[in-house]
RNA sequence: CGGAGCGUGGCGCAGUCUGGUAGCGCACCUGGUUUGGGACCAGGGGGUCGAAGGUUCAAAUCCUUUCGCUCCGACCA
């Protein structure tokens, strides 16, 4: 491409409303433009990045023998329904009505149309495994969209669906769509993690996210520094010794704690650690209240807390309802004496302290010397508590480290959720009819241009990795005449041999092009100009590494061939 | 939805407190000089000041309502 003929409008400066990295970027790259919060028009650029990473998703896809379809995005309310999704989706799920006022919704996901044409099409076991998928845009009605393209309201996902006779099959077909992940973000040059995750509102059991990593994320993942243990915080377990240090039973005491009302404050006011107290924290639940309890210096992992209760929605009790229902004030809460109907959770990490600090359920007190067991009574003891960096291993014992990442894909086992709600089943060998097993596997495919700029950037802009570079090369004709005709001469012989070549070919300075040719980031520059041409040579630079070095213009074609092959 | 902030030419902003001819930088157009890291000179085009209503002789500026956008939080791919 000629940038004299390209549209690609480079921005010298940062628009204000570009936060992160990738956003300011791609808007100063001439890539997206917004059209409204989050919702974004790709630019030619950004559309050549989107092509390059839906190509390697395509191929990896098909290498494992999925098949491409491509499924409506709107999607009628019935369907849903069924699924019981309409519902447990919420305002998330994007809904409007059509002039008959019959409910519809912008597909967010597909699980339930594709299971809905399968049921219909799919009835014998001689038919499957069978492993569908799309690319397409998906909507999401985020609360709060942000950080450009990263978190958007429209997106384009590869999304695949796979039916399977039975869970042994299903995990055959999982191990593959993981294998085929990990290939993808491999080629697309990122530094990824698979990690252990959450199935949230898509249900199902087992589940693994791929995590780039980038201090942007908004995601904490969990991994051991000596073995393959990752999990994404909302999940991870950690092995910890709650033996109290120097700790020693004492009688129940009642305090006056005028206006201490979180951890931070009474580990002030009573001049002990945090891990002494307890924090007690009082959800609301469809079968009523409920306390849960963990040491004073631990998180508690709601994640963790509703996949335990079984529910896909927990709010935190609220305070004047709190109040007159049960008596418990908040910022006082405490197992103690609290109404037989209030269900009590406890960390272990609570279990083994002998003398702790609760709230009194009574407004300006706390006790003192309190012991689990002795003073109070725990329904359950279950792990609720968030992992800390430098806990033990649950696999080896090795350390454990946290970081931030941008969730590129999720692959999930769903089991039979959708299948048995949408009816989709078969007939076995023995003319027998079965429920199909189903797993589903995502991939962000916006979401994954934005994190490879997350991950590729430096002052002057962005350093594709050349899988998902728009232009493998970037060439810079600085001057017309000669300089312009041996510049046209090595774009041709580059396009001849099937690289993605921009030629800035402008009637622009040097300082323009070189800073235009930084930020739009093709792996390999190539400067021709007087100087150059005289000595018949063709500069190359290498954007990722800054190396540079001199070619003869008769070789440059292969010199860079080889620069690029040597940078995958 | 709670908290904070912002809407003035394509982009970045000043002007608003204290009402009085709508400005600056970048970008754009024309001509000229320049030409290896975002040139210079001269000339030029482009703005319902987010919208509606009100106060006033007079509103970007004051008042009311409303819409949009951004950030923090809850939530989530």
């Amino acid at each position: 491409m000629k940038m004299s003929k390209a549209y690609i409008p480079t921005l010298k400066e940062t628009p204000a409303e570009a936060e992160v990295v990738s956003h300011q970027l791609m808007l100063r790259a001439g890539m997206i433009r917004k059209l409204s919060s989050g919702i974004y028009t790709y630019l030619p650029l950004g559309q050549k990045v989107i092509q390059k990473v839906e190509a390697i998703v395509r191929e990896e896809m098909n290498k494992k023998g999925a098949l491409e379809v491509l499924l409506p995005a709107l999607q009628p309310a019935e369907l849903w329904q069924e699924s019981e999704r309409w519902d447990y989706y919420g305002p998330e799920l994007m809904r409007l009505q059509d002039r008959h006022e019959r409910d519809l919704c912008l597909g967010p996901t597909h699980e339930e149309v594709i299971t809905d044409l399968i049921k219909d099409e799919l009835r014998s076991y001689k038919e499957l495994p069978l492993n569908l998928y799309q690319i397409q845009t998906k909507f999401r009605d985020e609360i709060r969209p942000r950080f450009g393209v990263l978190r958007s309201r429209e997106f384009i996902m590869k999304d695949g669906y796979s039916f399977n006779v039975n869970q042994e099959s299903l995990d055959k077909t999982y191990q593959q769509m993981y294998a085929a992940y990990e290939e993808v973000f491999t080629r697309c040059g990122l530094d990824f993690k698979a990690v252990v995750a959450d199935t949230g509102a898509i249900g199902g059991t087992d589940s693994h996210e791929f995590m780039v990593l980038a201090d942007s994320g908004e995601d904490t993942v969990v991994f051991c520094e000596e073995c393959d243990y990752a999990a994404n915080l909302e999940l991870a377990k950690s092995e910890v010794d709650f033996q109290p240090e120097v700790q020693k039973e004492a009688e129940l005491k009642k305090v006056e704690t005028p206006g201490v009302d979180t951890i931070e404050k009474l580990a002030d006011f009573l001049d002990r650690p945090a891990k002494q107290l307890i924090k007690s924290l009082v959800f609301e639940t469809d079968s009523g209240y409920l306390l849960a309890l963990v040491r004073g210096d631990y998180q508690l992992n709601e994640v963790k807390l509703k996949n335990f209760l079984g529910v896909v929605q927990l709010e935190m009790a609220d305070e004047e309802e709190l109040i007159t229902e049960t008596g418990i004030i908040p910022g006082f809460a405490g197992p103690i004496d609290i109404p037989a109907e209030v269900q009590v959770i406890a960390d272990p990490s609570v279990m083994e302290m002998l003398s702790g600090v609760t709230g009194a359920n009574e407004a300006d007190y706390h006790y003192l010397n309190v012991k689990p067991g002795r003073d109070f009574e725990v329904d359950q003891v279950v792990d609720i508590r968030e992992v800390k960096a430098g806990e033990e291993c649950i696999q080896c014992s090795a350390e454990l480290s946290l970081t931030k990442g941008i969730e590129v894909g999720q692959i999930f086992k769903l089991g039979t959720k959708y299948s048995q709600a949408l009816g989709a089943t078969y007939l076995d060998e023995n003319g027998k009819e079965q429920v199909m097993e189903m797993g589903c596997y995502g991939i962000g495919i916006t979401r994954t241009v934005a994190a490879a700029i997350e991950q590729n950037y430096d002052d002057y802009g962005i350093k594709w990795p050349v899988a998902i570079a728009p232009y493998q090369v970037s060439i810079l004709a600085l001057g017309d005449g000669e300089v312009l005709t041996a510049a046209i001469e090595l774009y041709n012989q580059l396009q001849a041999a099937g690289l993605d070549v921009l030629l800035d070919d402008r009637q622009e300075r040097a300082g323009v092009k070189f800073n235009d040719a930084d930020l739009i980031g093709s792996p390999v520059r190539v400067t021709i100009g007087s100087r150059s041409l005289a000595a018949g040579q063709a500069e190359l630079k290498v954007r990722s590494t800054g190396q540079e070095l001199e070619a003869d213009l008769d070789k440059a074609k292969d010199r860079i061939i080889k620069l690029l092959a040597d940078l995958k």
